[in-house]
Formats: structure tokens, C-alpha cells, sequence
DNA sequence: CGCCTATCGTTTGTCAGACAACCTATCTTC
DNA sequence: GAAGATAGGTTGTCTGACAAACGATAGGCG
């Protein structure tokens, strides 16, 4: 096993993008933790940004939670089931219109949020291990608002990628 | 559970931590882009990211490049077999160890990777349209270094995490 | 009012990717 | 050379994302 050691490459350029690489990696290590943190709170993760959603933002509708998130409407329903059997948020039929559905938490809903918020703040600390204390803050709130920014400008559609073969023309 | 928290937290994280959907957001935009933009490259983004790889490091084997990558060696399997196939990399018998296979870029493997940085480069800037010139080269530098750092680390295991309920006590 | 279309939430089905288990060929050690 | 370890490959299972269809209700318009 005698590997070239990885680290005497000093020029991050020459190794290329591996922006992709290194987001996948961490959120994965993320992912990890707190699922395993949040065993018990249904769906997860899944179930932590909803209810985190639902506890601090006042969004009307399912739909509109959905929006927010940005997953799709049929996975809020069976989250959103389990998370109302837990006792966490309720859903309560809108009265203005009764096709729609107000999601509220419930008190028991906001403590555990709490905890959990506190757990995932510490898991992200140790995720985010090998930077130094100060440049987590930075990363943690560039990531926030780039994402914000993404998802502002939800439609993905850019018409002027041309698609075109990354491949050279076959000799 | 004693809990107060030696890291006061900013009011700023009082929202909740959305780190995770955040990077969950980058990422998947990222991935649309990229794999838009990679569309015939064998399996989009992944087979990007071994080609990387493979031109950019001197890594002997398919288990060292799985294990560069932390991906699964079964996926590496089909990708190679396929990136092969394109004429962009060869997979060589070990002249000193008949069980392993070397694999090298091709000519035309290190063209297509040197196109397909230029594409990604420029639909990485497109993603962190969001942040300002200067703070998306902090962004991916800091990605870099919390994911080489994650995967020098790479058992995930830390034993410090008591699994305990973030659910309240039942009343 | 009766009809038409859009919207909300839900259900169902399909598909791809992740991962474990197993297999074969080869190397290493004793 | 027998036993166990390791490289690579194959297979099968399971999960999660997503599209499509559905019932219920709202709003517009004759």
C-alpha cells in the first residue's frame, strides 16, 4: 500500500472542482449525525426542518410549507402525519378555505424542537471539526445565504446553457 | 443534559439551525446544473468526480479511488466500466498484483475532464450567484477543507453521543 | 344556480441510487 | 500448499424522490 501521500498537492486548482465533492461530503457527515441524534423524532431530519419551519416561521399552508422547503407536497403528508401522532404540530382545517390545512405546533412540538435544535447545533460543531471555531460561523451563514439566494430564484430553468457534449469529437 | 450552553448562541441561530437544508439546497442545485451540463459524460457528476480523480492523482487502485472518493466499490465497478467504454480511462492489470487494476486517464480523458471543469467552474459560479465574487471562493475553500478534514476522519463513529430521546418525557 | 377550471391535500406507482451479501481470483503467511 | 486476507465484480434488497391520478373544495362565469 504505498500511496502517494494526497496532501503534497499543494495547488488546490490543479485538483479541480471539487466543490460538489466536498458539499456532498459534508452534508453526508451531517446527515449522519443528526439522523442518528434525532432517532426518535419522526423522519428525522426530514421531520426537524419541518417542524423547525412550523415552529418559527408562520407558513400558512401545507403547500406553502412545502414551497418553503422545497420538497415535494406528497412527502409532507406522511411526515407531517407522523410528526401531528407524535403530539408535535397539529393540523387543523383552515376556516377560510376547507380544502386547505393549517399545520401548528404544539407546546410539546416547540420543547422538543429545542432540544433538538440544540443537539443539531452541537453535531454541526463537530461536523464542521476541521475549520476553526470563527470560520464555522462564516461557513454556516454563507451556506445559508446562497441557498436563501437559490431558492428565491426557485425555477432552475436557465435557458442559455447550451447543451453541447462535454466529449471531443470522436476521431 | 445539563444545558447552559457553554456556546451562547447568536440570536442568529435562534431560527434554527437550517444549516443542513441549506447545504442540502447548494448541493442539489449544484447537482442539476452539473448533471444538465454533464449529460453525456457516463454517469454525470459521479463519473466527473472519478475522472477528477483519476487524472488529477497518482491513485494506484479502484479500492484506493473508492476510498479517495468514499463512495462504494460496487458503484466505482459500473462507472469505471463505463467511463472505459467512452475511450476516456483504461482499466490496466497490476503488473505487480494480478487481483488489482490500475486505472489511467486517456488522452481524450484528460480533454473531456479539462471541458467539463470549465462547464462546472462556471455553473459553481452560477449556483453561488447568491454570494458576492470574493465570498463563493471562501465558500468552496472552506467546503474543501471541512470535507477533507470530515474524510480524514473518516470513521464516523463517536462514541461521546449519548442516544437519549429528544422527545419530552409523555405527561 | 349549474358548470368549468384551478387548487389543496392525499394516495399510488414507478424508478434510480445506496448498500449489504456473496462470489471468484489472487496474494500472503505459515 | 492450505488458510486466511484482499481486489474486484455481481446480485438482490431497500429506501427515497418524483410523477400521475384522485377526491374535495374554491372561484369565476354563463
Amino acid at each position: 500500500m504505498s500511496v502517494t501521500d494526497p496532501c503534497e498537492l499543494p495547488a488546490d486548482r490543479r485538483r479541480g472542482s471539487n466543490f460538489g465533492w466536498s458539499l456532498g461530503m459534508v452534508l453526508r457527515r451531517w446527515h449522519e449525525r443528526v439522523e442518528e441524534l434525532l432517532k426518535d423524532l419522526p423522519h428525522g431530519s426530514r421531520g426537524y426542518h419541518i417542524l423547525a419551519v412550523v415552529v418559527h416561521e408562520e407558513v400558512p399552508t401545507q403547500g406553502a410549507l412545502a414551497a418553503r422547503l422545497a420538497i415535494d407536497r406528497s412527502v409532507l403528508t406522511y411526515v407531517i402525519d407522523d410528526l401531528a401522532n407524535a403530539g408535535l404540530i397539529e393540523r387543523r382545517p383552515d376556516p377560510q378555505d376547507r380544502r386547505a390545512r393549517r399545520v401548528v405546533a404544539t407546546e410539546r412540538g416547540r420543547q422538543t424542537l429545542a432540544e433538538a435544535e440544540r443537539r443539531v447545533a452541537h453535531a454541526e460543531d463537530h461536523v464542521l471539526g476541521g475549520l476553526p471555531e470563527e470560520q464555522r460561523e462564516v461557513f454556516r451563514d454563507l451556506a445559508a445565504r446562497a441557498a436563501e439566494a437559490i431558492h428565491a430564484a426557485a425555477p432552475a430553468t436557465d435557458p442559455c446553457v447550451a447543451v453541447q457534449s462535454v466529449l471531443p469529437p470522436a476521431d
